[in-house]
DNA sequence: CCATCTTTGTGCACGCGTTCACAAAGACAT
DNA sequence: ATGTCTTTGTGAACGCGTGCACAAAGATGG
């Protein structure tokens, strides 16, 4: 191995598979609206209906977290959704910083899902001097330079990275020094952070190119018939994009 | 993973499994970035080093697609490039409609990732009259009444949903009966679709609750060793937080 | 109290994905 | 040509996640 894993070692979290957790928020996210409509019982069967999955599926995952259920009946709304709450641990705060207010960046600081459900900005960090104190979202901006002192006088262990790729990794290895333990990544780069840190990872490029797969397999088999073997002297000039995109628009 | 209602069992597309086909576009930046740099081939170890992987699981990720490699020597870079490319679907332009331009959907506008690999922003459509004709991202945004003329028109067949929750099942509707069978969904909430429509779904709100799980759980073991197989203590009846027994809390 | 009905909780089997470990394949030097 | 060295490609074992199917548990009614 070259680099540093990015990967926790345990899925062992306590005997809750990950995948499990995963699940739990699309759990909360259908109890909430249930709740909101003063609906006290939920069977198995509507709840995963509700959350789009396998009713066993379901029941098995709060297996996993105790047997708070009541056969014949259902499950008890309120009670399952602090349950959730509180082995997700969302019944206490979590301050998050941004770090790269861009496009994407100021959009994630207005986007409503951020600040419900414990979760708080904290501050917005930017690069640019030019951004330092331009209010978004509300909120004003604050240099890079600040970086370590906002982290440690919020108390902050959750950071969300929206800069460029390039950035990215010099970003992360401050967070990370800083204090920071878990980050949202937004950079289309993988993350090289130690043991201890848990990075997840947000590609709208890559989901794209996923969906872009099945579509082509859906456009049809009629074109599949030629393969690559016999690529007639692949083209040795690509138009590389500064950022590292390229098109890799070939002849056929 | 692909979410909605509909668990079409994979449709075994050609051989190549789902947790391949998520890894290749992995693959295909790490690539590219060797490419800018000119580098003629690639071991599989260093390769895999590039994408955060394991080198084996690369080989056999990428036995899936035909043997690309040279025994002795690694994969050459351009080729392997075009190959992917190529099995991704991304020789050819995929024309995307982005619905709902608030912040987020114009941070995606702007999103230099959509333009590249071709991907590209054939229309932005908004419901609210205010928003018809303003250029977003160099572009005017079109009113929700001609979406089905929008996207027959330009025969589009990709479309991501950046509206609220509570439009989104409604305009996934009228995507899929438009044409549309790929649907990327930023909104929080299970879209329903019918077989043969994918979609992919991406939810800042659970990425967040799941690195906040793993945080509450890093934050509870620091008094003892954190190898949780010491823990399998049946501590978990009526184990109160520190903040007691409360109801649910209640996030909007 | 007993019978019946509903729904949970879970044992079990199966399939997918990951990883190991190694033989086969080719490059390269002699 | 022959041997050595490097790296691929893959058979096989293993572990995780999923879904079936059913017994246990509790509600409900007579």
């Amino acid at each position: 191995m070259a680099t540093g894993r990015t990967h926790r070692p345990a899925t062992r979290s306590r005997g809750i598979p990950e995948a499990t957790v995963a699940r739990l928020p699309l759990y909360l996210r259908a109890l909430t609206a249930l709740s909101e409509r003063s609906v006290p019982t939920v069977s198995s069967e509507e709840l995963a209906a509700a959350a789009g999955v396998n009713s066993a599926k379901l029941r098995k995952d709060f297996s996993y977290l105790g047997s708070y259920g009541t056969r014949g009946v259902g499950y008890d709304v309120e009670y399952l959704v602090y349950q959730i709450s509180r082995e997700l641990g969302l019944t206490q705060d979590w301050p998050v910083v941004i770090v790269g207010i861009g496009n994407l960046g100021a959009a994630l600081a207005n986007y409503g899902g951020f600040a419900s459900r414990g979760f708080r900005v904290a501050a917005l960090i930017d690069a640019d001097p030019a951004m330092a104190g331009k209010p978004v979202a509300g909120m004003p901006v604050q240099h890079t330079d600040d970086l370590e002192r906002i982290i440690s006088d919020n108390g902050v262990s959750i950071g969300v990275i929206a800069t460029p790729a390039g950035a990215a990794q010099q970003v992360c290895d401050r967070l990370v020094a800083a204090g920071i333990t878990s980050i949202l990544n937004f950079a289309p780069t993988v993350l090289s952070v130690p043991d201890g840190v848990d990075v997840r990872k947000v590609d709208l490029s890559i989901e794209l190119q996923i969906l872009a797969f099945h579509e082509q397999r859906k456009a049809g088999e009629d074109a599949a018939a030629d393969d690559g073997t016999a690529a007639p002297a692949v083209a040795k000039d690509h138009r590389k994009g500064p950022d590292g995109d390229v098109p890799a628009v070939m002849p056929a």
